[in-house]
This record gives C-alpha cells, sequence and structure tokens, in this order.
DNA sequence: TTGAAAGCGATACCAT
DNA sequence: ATGGTATCGCTTTCAA
C-alpha cells in the first residue's frame, strides 16, 4: 500500500501529541498561537494531506450526497443534476452519481448505504421503488425526491405541473382548439405525470381523451417522428399535439414538415433550446431549479418539507 | 449518534468471529459451507449492511472515481459526464462530481484527495493547472484528461479535432469561401481548443485571420447573438461564422434573420440538435464517447494511453 | 477452517 | 493549553 503521511508523523515531528494537530487541521481553538504555527509548519514541510475517509469513519459523516438518477436521456434527470450541482459548488458536499435504471434493487442498495452512513443524504430524481419505501429510510438520513409525495411523509421539491398544464389546455379551449393529441412517455397508471397531464385535459375538457389519440413510449425526437407518421398513415389527424418534450415535438414536426402537411398546434414540454428556436409553444417546469432546492433541502434535513415549483405555460 | 449494527454483532450472534464474519462478506474461500450459511442467517435476521467507509479505510481504497469539471454550461462538459456515468453503470464504481471552476486551488484540493487515497482516480474533462502539474499526481492514483496531451506524460481521452478541423476549411476553400470569423470561448494562448482551431486554420488558407475576425468569449446563444450584433453594427461581414457550438452559431443566425440580413455560411461544433433542427454545418467530436472511453480508461490505471477519438465535419 | 489482534487514520472525551 | 486513550467498523496477517 501507498506510505502515507499521517497525523501522527505530524505528532512526532513537531514534538505534540495527535490531538492537538487535530484540533490545528480543524480550526479548533485552545491551541497557543505558537503551537499551532508550528504545527503548521511541520504540515507544509511534510506535505502533509488529512484522509477524507479515517475523517469520515470517526466522525460518521461523509460530506457527500447521493443522487440517483435511471438514465441521462431525458432532460429533465440531466437539468435537475445540473441545478444540483450548481447548489454543490457553493458548499463543502460533493455529489455521488448513483445510476439506478429503475432497478429496485440497485435503488435498495442505495438505501442501504445511506444507513450505512455512506451517505448524509439522497435525492431521488425518479425511482422504481415504491414512495412509501424512500419514506420508511428516511429514519436513516434526509431523503428528498422530485415530485409531488403527496400523503407520503418525505422530503420533496417539485414540479408544480397542475398550474402550466391548467393554464395550457384552457388556452387551447378558449383557442376552440380539440381533438388534442398526446405524446406520453410512459402509461397513465404507471406515471404520476402522465396522470397529471390526462387529468388536467379531463377537467378543463370535461371529456374523456379518444384512445387512439393518446401514444405512449415516446421519449426522443426520432420517437415523435415514427408517432406523428403513425397518425398520419392511420388517417388520425390531431389539431393539437401535447407531447412531453420539446425535442419530441420537434420530431413530429418535422414529419408533417417532410410531407408538406399541415402542422397541428404544437405543445412541447420544458422550454428547450429546440421549441425557442422553432418558436414552438411550452412549458417550462424549471428543472433547474428544482434540482437546486432539492440539494439545499437535503442539507437542511429538518424534518419534512414540501416545496412546490411554479411552472408556466409559454405561448409562443 | 445512529446506532448500526456492525460485524462484531453479527459475529457475537452467530457465535463467529469477526474475521469469519469479514470472509463471508468478501465471498472469500477457507469457509465451510455451514459456517457461511449460519452466518448468512444471522446478516439476514439483523437485517445488517457493513460500512463502506469502514471497508474503505481499512483498504485504503474507495470504489470511487473523482470527475472534474469547471461547470456545466457547455456541452463538451455535461456530454463528456453522460458518458461517463453510462460507463459507470456497468461497474461497482461511483462517479464523484467535482465542480471546479477553473480555480487551480479547488483543484490542487481535488488532486491532493487523490493522494490521500480519498478517489481510485481522477477524471478532468478540463483544467485550471497546467497539465504537467496534473501529470505530477499520477503517481498517486490514475488521472484522466480530456485532451491531447501532446509530450506530457498523462493517460488522456480526447478529440482529434485536427481531422474535422482540416475538412472543414478545406472544404471552405474549395467552395472559394473567404473572410472567415470566428467565435471561440477563450483566447488561443490560454485554450489549446482556440490555438487548434486557428492553426488549422491557417494551415488551409495559408493566412493569418483577421484580428476583427476573431471574437473569444463566447459561450452561449446570447453570445453569439451579441457578436453578430456587434459586428453588423461596425461594419464587419464575414463570408463564414465558425463557431465553437452549435447554440452559439445558432444565436448569431437568429440576429441576421431578425434584422433581415443575409446568413453568412454557418459552421457549428458538437452535433447538437439545434444545427440538426436548422440545417447547419457542424463538427462532431463524440463528447459522451470521449467520456464513455475515459472512464474505462481511469479504471485500468496500468501505465499512460493515449486515445485519439476522430471527429468529422458535417456539410448540411 | 477459524480466531486473536494489530492496523487503517482520524476524532473526541477525559485528564492534567 | 495539551496529551492519553478509546473509538469508528472493517480487513488482514499470523497462529492455532
Amino acid at each position: 500500500m501507498k506510505q502515507v503521511t499521517t497525523i501522527h508523523d505530524i505528532a512526532k515531528k513537531s514534538g505534540y501529541s495527535a490531538s492537538t494537530v487535530s484540533r490545528v487541521l480543524n480550526r479548533k481553538k485552545h491551541v497557543s498561537t505558537e503551537t499551532r504555527q508550528a504545527i503548521q509548519q511541520v504540515i507544509e514541510e511534510l506535505d502533509y494531506v488529512p484522509s477524507d475517509i479515517a475523517r469520515d469513519l470517526s466522525r460518521g459523516k461523509t460530506l457527500n450526497i447521493g443522487f440517483v438518477l435511471p438514465n441521462t436521456k431525458h432532460p429533465f434527470f440531466t437539468e435537475i443534476l445540473t441545478g444540483a450541482i450548481d447548489a454543490a459548488f457553493k458548499t463543502p458536499y460533493h455529489l455521488v452519481i448513483l445510476p439506478s435504471e429503475y432497478d429496485e434493487e440497485k435503488e435498495i442498495e442505495y438505501l442501504e448505504q445511506l444507513r450505512s452512513n455512506a451517505y448524509d443524504g439522497l435525492i431521488f430524481t425518479s425511482h422504481g421503488v415504491p414512495l412509501e419505501k424512500l419514506a420508511e429510510y428516511t429514519k436513516y438520513g434526509p431523503i428528498i425526491c422530485c415530485e409531488d409525495p403527496y400523503d407520503v411523509p418525505i422530503s420533496a421539491v417539485y414540479a408544480k405541473r397542475r398550474i402550466a398544464l391548467t393554464e395550457a389546455f384552457t388556452w387551447l379551449k378558449e383557442k376552440q382548439y380539440n381533438n388534442v393529441g398526446f405524446f406520453l412517455s410512459r402509461e397513465e397508471k404507471l406515471s404520476a405525470t402522465s396522470k397529471e397531464t390526462l387529468g388536467a385535459y379531463r377537467r378543463i375538457f370535461k371529456n374523456e381523451p379518444e384512445k387512439e389519440l393518446v401514444k405512449t413510449g415516446v421519449t426522443t425526437y426520432k420517437d415523435g417522428y415514427q408517432a406523428a407518421k403513425e397518425w398520419v398513415e392511420n388517417g388520425i389527424v390531431p389539431e393539437v399535439i401535447f407531447s412531453n418534450g420539446d425535442d419530441i415535438v420537434t420530431g413530429a414536426r418535422q414529419y408533417y414538415l417532410d410531407h408538406n402537411l399541415p402542422l397541428p398546434f404544437l405543445v412541447g414540454q420544458e422550454d428547450q433550446l429546440s421549441s425557442q428556436l422553432l418558436n414552438i409553444s411550452t412549458i417550462d417546469y424549471q428543472f433547474t431549479e428544482i434540482g437546486r432546492q432539492a440539494f439545499e433541502l437535503v442539507l437542511k434535513a429538518e424534518g419534512i418539507e414540501k416545496i412546490g415549483i411554479p411552472s408556466t405555460f409559454i405561448v409562443r
């Protein structure tokens, strides 16, 4: 093993004890100025750096926050991550990326690691295990999730999707749009987001979306293109396409353009560059802001707190 | 402090010693099948999880790879990160995000932490301290950088920018384009990338780029917009804008469109969605691939290896 | 095959 | 103000 200089080397060479060296290291008081200087000097001479691991073990703290994310394909995850990184910049804490792929075993593993003090806290951007399970583990350390937990007792920072969804559908209704088609990533029963989207539609339009106008499993530019194609080929002509992402609806748009077909009214989500460039209406959920606040909240670690971040509908 | 069940609790309850429990935990041999089972049983009964920190301290290894990145604004960094996360998915290693903001002190801190075994390896997407300094620290553990290190003895995975740059300028020259304007992020003397870009131009065009046609400090869509504006207002009319990013050149494009001015020929970099959508020529550097390979390389940790990833010029 | 004991490198309490 | 010592939880010789 690599030979490292330890606190004891400093102690011996300086003539003081390890305890005193530790005090100097941690800028504690009860150390005379001369002692402090003498020890500092030896530290520099020997080019000594304290071991984080040993400190962690001794203190039972790590200055590490675990950041669980299923993948890096969706801007929801990468933007939350960006926000969290931004927030971590200003603190001595580090972010440890914990990939999950929605795999329950992996998630449990991370939760167990929280239990064994490997992290001072955990942020779940999304999760495969039930929210209730996450909540159970909060007794071992702060856990933040990034969705509205409703009744489940767990801290959360999440997009108040309802606000913008309501705005959007109200606007569409006023403009006399009908036949709204949906691109969703996951089925309604599996995804709270899908549920909320369709729920808002039902509330405003006061009717059930047509089955054939609801497409799930659509998550990329290509998927969007393909989905539009299928609709066109089956003679399905929505007046509006309400999509779960800017890049996705951009794909659909391209299909219509490629075939010289009239464009439906398009609504994206996430206010990314693609919708700005192409002048497509969208919903801004402020994901980076969510990431930022999630990180701040995990450090607070006092009881349960739920923070909703307002969303807005952007008409273009 | 939280009371945790330890290896000794398992030892006591099972009637065996901590050593044996440790052997079971680490799947080592020299443990009889019954003993193993008996201990496994107690582990499950007590719902025991070993402490990573204690293991790390004892072993002097962490299963953590530090990932140093200046910020999350530029796709160069976020895409490399995405690639690295992808690669980490398949391994037991974790990625620890280390924000640097090009701050030398922070970078040194991370290097020192490598020295003190806080990480098993370090990936530098970019750096403020000189490459030589990074190279010095390789004796404490594997370090990978994401640029061509030329003579400096350090492992690297980087874009072979020269290939695509040569293609691009050759193409432009053949098409009789002149008056090439540049958007760069940092000055030529500070940035290897800028140097390589202008160097390729000089090589092909056999002349010096005009001073007023080289703009530095341009890194975002807005910067691009602003830069175009300044040129227009000063009567500077490039035939080509060669930009350091798709989103950036997209900003310039917008300015010309907003003012009904003829568009210069545009070249972006990174092959992002924006250039695809707007049909802008670009250079594909395959950053996610670089991230992926950088992670794989840091785990290999045998001597110095330099891997160049080919780049391509995409004409649109 | 199993166990005892000595680290790993710090911190923190209790004396002095 | 300083030092001694136990402790954190696990790994790893070395003996038995």
